[in-house]
DNA sequence: CAGTGGTCTAGACCACTGG
DNA sequence: CAGTGGTCTAGACCACTGC
């Protein structure tokens, strides 16, 4: 590409915005202008979520991409960088980029931060994974909300609990749109080696990449207290979870009750 | 500068690894190498410290800076890019390059992250701030601990209460190393009318930068269910936070209890 | 209109990885 | 050694802000 000249590349169709000496309508306002790295940004995660590339795999070179996309090396490279930092792609210097996975990761859970109160990092070793219950049923009303659905639809609900050295800490209740997860089932879930986010890739093509939380201090009641092995209304740290896949589609809608008292929730803010 | 070139300018002194053409010391590798936008960026990171610019006023522009440095702008670009990023600096378009602040921010507590449970977002107006405490005294081990000091120590030691829609809500016990925070008591603490942080910045020059939270749900005990006006053994969320400013100095110790009827923790997870 | 940050390019070289 | 991402430069132009 020349720099100053006024027409733009082919990337899929042209430059989003109203351009000089490009034909547009000079009524309508408010174009706001998309950027070209924009652009390239948004091709990139399209390819992402149509599944061109697996989970863990590399993506095309900058060169391979810039001469695909017929713009600078520069610009995909910002684009590149841009979805690094929203943890979709991993770079890695002199052996490529790469589709960002909850699977093989040192860090095990990517979205848990559930730290123990001594001993750092995993040191009591990877947790006890315990499927109470999964079956199929109808959303409710909150339910299909949260997962833009509509109420009745069909969801698979998930509970199990999570333990580390031995000792109850985690209660969950998951939510899943069914037509999604086709031919899940309990047997499934148990068999599964890794995260549960990792299942969701592997085997459903499902990414999560975002996910947002509400946090709130409740007391558990004696069902719930009995799962987690406390003693009858202790207070528990309730942890609403609802997960995304690629352009901000809710997929997954978690319920989580933590126990505080050998392990606390982490969280930096910048 | 030209491209190529195996010198490096003298920024400060020069680039700190190992070049080529440079002398340098064949023996004691591990230099690391770090990259020019990096020692520029501590180099911008040392004046915001020595506070060689005001809280919420401009920085030099791109090409100043650039000059100054002797380097190209694009590696000042990155450099300030990255500490915008991280906070420290915002950028504005047309307009120049700001230190960050607490202050005359649209976001009146950067570091809270309670939502009401409806109702966006300070839809109930501004917080009521009731000092309940103030004064001087001397650090535990714990809280010398996390402050960096020695037990003993002086530290201030505040209490507050946050109320939202004639609520309390929050109920704050917050200490401060009393070296910085010279001439602070309850009567500055009372008349000033913005967030505490800002009141660190205006009067102390102390930038809180960073933070980190560790949340738990308690119990809250009778004197601080009464100074929130719940019934007893209500479940609260205990937020201790730790705020750091420049070169991760941590400068405020924070116990907080929120209470979640009304309100929730929410937190975005990459 | 001048000044700021924002985008885009082209090219050279450096650091890291693996065969 | 070739290939990848990472750094650095120089220059042109664009978009936004305020005088």
């Amino acid at each position: 590409m020349k720099p100053a000249t006024p027409s733009r590349p082919a990337a899929t169709g042209s430059r989003s915005s109203a351009q000089p000496g490009i034909s547009s309508p000079p009524a309508s306002r408010t174009p706001a202008f998309s950027p070209l790295y924009q652009q390239i940004k948004s091709l990139i995660s399209q390819s992402l979520q149509a599944g061109e590339w697996k989970s863990g795999a590399s993506i095309p070179s900058e060169t391979e991409l810039a001469a695909r996309y017929k713009v600078s090396q520069g610009t995909v490279r910002k684009a590149i960088d841009e979805l690094a930092t929203e943890n979709l792609l991993i770079r890695r210097q002199g052996k490529g980029t790469f589709v960002a996975t909850h699977a093989e990761q040192q860090v095990q859970y990517r979205f848990l931060r559930l730290f123990p109160e001594q001993g750092d990092l995993g040191s009591q070793g990877p947790a006890q994974r315990q499927i109470v219950d999964c079956h199929k049923t109808r959303a409710s009303a909150p339910v299909a909300r949260k997962l833009q659905l509509r109420t009745g639809d069909a969801v698979m609900q998930i509970q199990r609990v999570l333990s580390f050295a031995d000792i109850p800490t985690i209660l969950e209740n998951i939510w899943l749109p069914a037509a999604r997860f086709k031919g899940l089932d309990i047997g499934r879930l148990r068999a599964f080696p890794g995260p549960m986010y990792a299942l969701f890739e592997s085997e459903f093509g499902m990414r999560m990449v975002r996910a947002q939380e509400e946090i709130r201090a409740v007391l558990g009641d004696s069902a719930q207290c009995k799962l987690l092995q406390t003693g009858p209304y202790v207070p528990l740290l309730s942890v609403e979870r609802v997960a995304f896949t690629y352009n901000d589609v809710p997929m997954e809608l978690r319920h989580a009750l933590y126990r505080t008292d050998r392990h606390h929730y982490r969280n930096e803010l910048g």
